[in-house]
RNA sequence: UACCCCGUGGUGUAAUGGUAACACUACUGAUUUUGGUUCAGUCAUUCAAGGUUCGAGUCCUUGCGGGGUAGCCA
């Protein structure tokens, strides 16, 4: 008998927390929910807190919640729970109950009577400014409000009022009667209501009074039975308060855990960032495939397995991190690799002719659609004496570990056969427009009965049965490292790159042509690709996905080719 | 200069007082009809200084460094 040695598996943070309040009995369940407010469209920073949300909820056999933090009419739309909604299911998760705060407005108002009533909060008239003057600053403690002492009896009336509507915008508040003088400035006396009279998504014109986040959070939180509510570190300093208030409504009480939110290299998430982009019209929306959007990552093609598995491999922690844009493109080609069928296509064509190839003669050559998975089979390819190769792909003079084509030189034709390059002919740029080879009769792929070994392998396309297609290659959309934090003067703006986007018609082998809109393919020795919903029957738009790792190109840039 | 949080290789994450692990990157090399993939190898004594302990990345103290917080935003 084997003894299996005891495997520890290694834990994040936050399921330490839980394991240790499951064990100590604080908890009996794992509840989670995914708290968005509706005021834009999901970012891949949402993505981390989705996996963990949706992800505990499913390793500890529990429930995680969709609910939208509705607290703040002004910035909050119909359009954005929609799109959030499909980005999460896109995601492929599944929200065990939906909710919006906003369905708690009544609960809210009546715990509020309460804490009145209890003397723990009243009723302030103090404007914006006279409240800010009043709260002291970071190093120095906050003065009370004249109206603070005023009665529950009195404070109880003054609330009903603001409710119902006998108070102008912004006159007055309900506050939380806690220290004016605490270090913790989230204690000196928090807003928990505000009037404004602005139309809400969903409950219309109901109410002229709002309650804040801090005053709402929580309460939703413990009507909805969560157990763990995870949220990033900015709100850290609102944990006392998160408690206070369930503590002094002896309501269920959730337990907050913050983590640090995903910050990634060279990529803006901003709102107003985003915002910006998109209405200055420096992308073509929020869906672009340059963006950092759920539904710009859908439309670029990665997979939403890709993006679990990065959120899962970056970790949970408490350390504000930054992420290499690699990790994420990495994680992409990992997935694309296994399921992308290969094709071939040309995207910077020169002529290659055949001089010894039979005058009109097509072969059809066969080729394995993944070597990574034989079970999706083979395609036929088109083979003539009139090709198409990457201009890249040759040389007139090249450097030693040069291995495709040179004048001389012989190379491999993907799935075709090996042809040996004697001349080349030129405009009078002195620009090569045209290859001349013979091709090796005996190396035919899959038949080579020559024994011939060539170093280098290259993709082509025959020029006759070639498919123009457009091919949209995508770049970063920034320049630097860390857009969001830019020099004297400057703007992320003036960190855009202008070669974010480029067009290029492409020359595709024909059975490109039987795609569908969605389908991700490998162009081989290119990248991957994905058909853009913009192709149309005979007009078929590629998007990249990512390119392949280049390996050459690296040599190259470094001077490593001699 | 108040309070809170955080400091482990180039980048992240782990090690639950017992002798630094995993992934990615980078670099070597092998295989390869994609310079792709795959495989093998190389790259840290844990911010610093004290202390507790037989033993400290883990606990304590101080310092240094980074982040957060002064919306009637979330």
């Amino acid at each position: 008998m084997s003894e299996t040695p005891p495997k520890r598996e290694s834990k994040n943070f936050v399921e330490q927390s839980i394991d240790a309040d499951l064990q100590s009995g604080r908890f009996q369940s794992v509840n989670t929910r995914f708290p968005p407010e509706p005021n834009g469209y999901l970012h891949i920073g949402h993505a981390k807190s989705i996996c963990l949300n949706f992800g505990l909820a499913k390793t500890y056999n529990g429930t995680c919640n969709l609910r939208f933090d509705d607290t703040n009419p002004v910035k909050e739309e119909t359009e954005y729970v929609d799109a959030i909604m499909k980005d999460i299911k896109w995601l492929g998760f599944e929200w065990d109950s939906l909710h919006y705060a906003s369905d708690y407005f009544e609960d809210l108002y009546q715990w509020a009577e309460q804490l009145i009533q209890s003397g723990d909060a009243y009723v302030c008239d103090l404007s914006a400014e006279e409240m800010r003057e009043y709260r002291g600053s970071l190093t120095e403690s906050g003065r009370n409000s004249p109206d603070r002492d005023r009665s529950p009896e009195e404070n109880l009336d003054l609330f009903r009022r603001m409710r119902a509507g006998e108070f102008p915008d912004g006159s007055r508040s309900l506050r939380a009667k806690i220290d004016m003088a605490s270090p913790n400035i989230n204690f000196r006396d928090p807003v928990m209501y505000r009037i404004l009279r602005a139309s809400h998504h969903r409950t219309g014109d109901t109410w002229c009074i709002y309650p804040t986040y801090d005053w709402t959070h929580g309460q939703s939180d413990s009507l909805e039975n969560i157990s763990f509510s995870i949220c990033t570190l900015e709100f850290e300093n609102h944990r006392p308060l998160y408690d206070w208030f369930c503590q002094k409504l002896g309501i269920h009480h959730p337990r907050q855990i913050e983590f640090a939110k995903l910050k990634l290299s060279s990529l803006v998430v901003g709102k107003r960032f985003m915002l910006r982009l998109v209405k200055e019209g420096h992308v073509s929306g929020w869906d672009d495939p340059r963006m950092p959007t759920l539904s710009g990552y859908r439309r670029r093609g990665y997979t939403p397995e890709s993006i679990r598995n990065f959120c899962s491999d970056v970790g949970v922690a408490k350390f504000n991190s930054t992420i290499d844009m690699v990790r994420l493109e990495n994680s992409v080609r990992e997935h694309l690799n296994k399921i992308a069928p290969r094709r071939m296509a040309v995207l910077d064509p020169v002529k290659l002719t055949i001089t010894n190839w039979p005058e009109g003669q097509v072969e059809i050559m066969e080729a394995v659609n993944n070597p990574e998975d034989p079970e999706i089979g083979k395609r036929e390819i088109p083979f003539s004496g009139n090709l198409l190769i990457e201009r890249g792909d040759f040389r007139e003079e090249a450097p030693r570990k040069f291995f495709r084509l040179k004048k001389g030189g012989a190379v491999r034709l993907r799935a075709g056969y090996i042809v040996d390059c004697y001349d080349v002919i030129k405009d009078e740029d002195g620009k090569v427009t045209e290859i001349l080879c013979t091709y090796d009769p005996e190396t035919r792929s899959g038949a080579d009965k020559s024994g011939r070994k060539v170093k280098g392998t290259i993709h082509w396309v025959s020029a006759n049965h070639a498919k123009e297609m457009t091919v949209r290659l995508y770049d970063r959309l920034f320049t630097v490292e860390d857009p969001g934090s830019t020099e004297e003067g400057k703007t992320y703006l003036d960190y855009l790159n202008p070669n974010s986007l480029t067009t290029v018609t492409a020359y595709a082998e024909p059975s490109l042509q039987s795609h569908e809109i969605g389908d991700r393919i490998q162009l081989e020795r290119i990248g991957y690709f994905v058909l853009d919903p913009d192709s149309q029957a005979e007009s078929i738009v590629l998007n990249r996905i990512v390119p392949l790792r280049d390996t050459w190109g690296k040599m190259e840039a470094k001077g490593k080719t001699v």
